[in-house]
DNA sequence: CTGTTAGCGCATTCAC
DNA sequence: GTGAATGCGCTAACAG
């Protein structure tokens, strides 16, 4: 008790006393004896300095601690760097946001940048925002899964010499470098699949229609339907399913229908995890097949396990983040579009026949 | 196939054309026609501006699309604010941590303030270069769920006027502001709630001794133990388990034991997840009982459904980030420990009774 | 090899 | 109300 009231008595007043001022290149030139500019040198690692007095400086700097403000030097330096990029996610908290997320700073670290990140919660708005905060803070580049529906905006941002790699959805009124999935290809193989285990009900749950790789998948579903010479049923394809919730309504909307599928292609995470809710409540996960695109924790823990289409996130962000430093470093070749494959994983749900066989 | 290629030349030629140099004060004053301070004022709202000018100003600013450059700016200003903060946090990819960076982001958002996310993945060495990183951008304060096992090194960047507050672990060897569960209340309800279904041999698997939370934790279960009356045996407590695999294993070799447990609490996400999994193989997930600490998305899909002790994730965010605009608005009063209760949420894993009743 | 001068883009005195 | 001069902390271009 008394220890505690004492620690909390000194912390108050360290906190009271005034910050201490920083130490500048100034100080650290008077204490080293030297000019300004020998310690600027000596930070920037320019081997033009002797060794008696990059030692002093070296002591100097030590002694007082210095830490060269990064703002200044990059205001004054001739690229006008300043070691920090933005990412702008759907959301940071969602899985998929996050590994992306992670990618980024792995990479980003490499090159001694720091990552902003942003959530943009499908809002355009939110977008131009958190994209005129990231100029305003002259980040060196921008990556971002855009929520709005024209990046025309952007052009500016380009031209003034700020690059931006769009990644999992592409740009639209604007031409710039993007990381995709192989959403048609990944939804396709998924659709095929429960095809070949016998299914001819196969219905589609996807998300907002206003998102680019909901579309994709969505057409992926349809050529696969069409390749095995299926009819598309009116009512199979469920579209705009924002959360698991909606999802799961959406799908027992489905089954109270006259003819309820028999398979479910559900096309992004939450759908996924919203159908699987009605279908256990329902009892109906050992009898209705299911893949899902996009792989998430505890898949295979469920009962049957989760069969999906797994995105590769991580190389995704670190494609994005690679081209994006490749633009920083002045790369100004033609903008690319790179796809990353998906992977199917069987685990169970997607191979149940349908019933009678 | 002609469009595309058009496309993509008109691009390089707009990326290969020199970046446009960004418009300064200076271009809008000279613009309006008036001086840099007049530009200044009107930027910053001071209200002692004509109208006039101000009316030329704000034409001129949106002609030129200026931008005002934020780090110069408060390299002048007195305060020297950047309104930028550092989040650093054990991994942004899981979901704990993600989860957090989302409150952060919230408030930070209120506040017209950036986010830079990092990830310390246990490693005291990362936590020091990330703390650094932090204070050569200047950032406003640092948000920490530390590595390191001391944290004296911090009080330096706090004297020099950048706040630090703790989330999820507690500061050592320093003073500090902290936002933490309660976690040995927490681990003592799960244990009394095993206990009480008539559990007595109750095994404990937490993550690794050096974290302070996962001692706090099994502190919970060796007090609800002795409320009980309970023994704790040997082998039943497992400590150092980082992974979702190694937790597997170690749950196995208990199972192994002459004394296998009827009943686990596991002190941490990725030891429960690892702990079901082998529950899962043997076939005794119906019969062992599990409560967790930390939910996790899907434990309500699992068979059974996973019981667990939750923490208010977005809540612990939510103050802590509260707490750090507090200081860095001034505030110099004495530190506070934050404690923010946990919840159990029973789902069926934790009210499996044991053998034989 | 080292130091001096200038100025990045902006906010702060303090005049007018 | 408005503007001129000064400098935040640092680097660039020169000179020595």
């Amino acid at each position: 008790m008394q220890v505690s009231v004492s620690q909390s008595e000194r912390d108050r007043r360290a906190a009271a006393a005034e910050p201490v001022r920083r130490a500048t290149m100034r100080d650290v030139a008077a204490l080293a004896g030297v000019s300004i500019k020998t310690v600027s040198r000596v930070i920037n690692g320019v081997s033009t300095v002797s060794d008696d007095l990059r030692d002093r400086v070296t002591r100097a700097i030590a002694q007082l601690d210095f830490q060269p403000n990064l703002a200044a030097s990059s205001l004054r330096r001739t690229d006008g760097a300043t070691r920090q990029i933005a990412l702008l996610l759907e959301d940071v908290a969602n899985p998929f946001s996050a590994t992306l997320s992670r990618a980024v700073e792995n990479v980003a670290r490499e090159h001694g940048t720091l990552v902003f990140t942003g959530s943009l919660d499908e809002e355009p708005q939110r977008e131009l925002e958190l994209v005129r905060a990231a100029t305003l803070h002259r980040v060196d580049g921008i990556i971002i899964a855009p929520a709005a529906q024209d990046h025309g905006y952007l052009h500016r941002e380009i031209r003034t010499g700020t690059p931006v790699v769009f990644v999992d959805r592409p740009p639209r009124g604007l031409v710039a470098d993007s990381v995709l999935a192989t959403n048609a290809e990944g939804a396709r193989e998924a659709v095929l699949h429960l095809a070949d285990h016998g299914h001819t009900e196969i219905a589609f749950l996807g998300d907002e229609t206003s998102i680019a790789t909901a579309g994709e998948r969505l057409a992926g579903y349809r050529r696969a339907l069409a390749e095995r010479g299926l009819p598309e049923r009116p009512g199979r394809v469920a579209m705009d399913l924002p959360d698991p919730e909606t999802a799961a309504r959406a799908l027992a909307a489905m089954l109270d229908s006259d003819h309820p599928p028999q398979a479910l292609f559900t096309a992004q995470n939450l759908v996924t995890i919203g159908a699987i809710q009605t279908l256990q409540e329902r009892g109906l996960h050992q009898d209705v097949a299911v893949v899902g695109f996009d792989d998430f924790p505890m898949a295979d823990l469920l009962v049957p396990r989760v069969s999906v289409v797994a995105q590769d996130v991580m190389r995704i962000g670190t494609l994005a983040v690679q081209r994006l430093f490749k633009r920083i470093a002045g790369d100004d070749g033609p903008c690319r579009e790179e796809r990353v494959p998906t992977t199917l994983i069987p685990r169970g749900s997607g191979e149940i026949p349908p019933p009678g066989r």
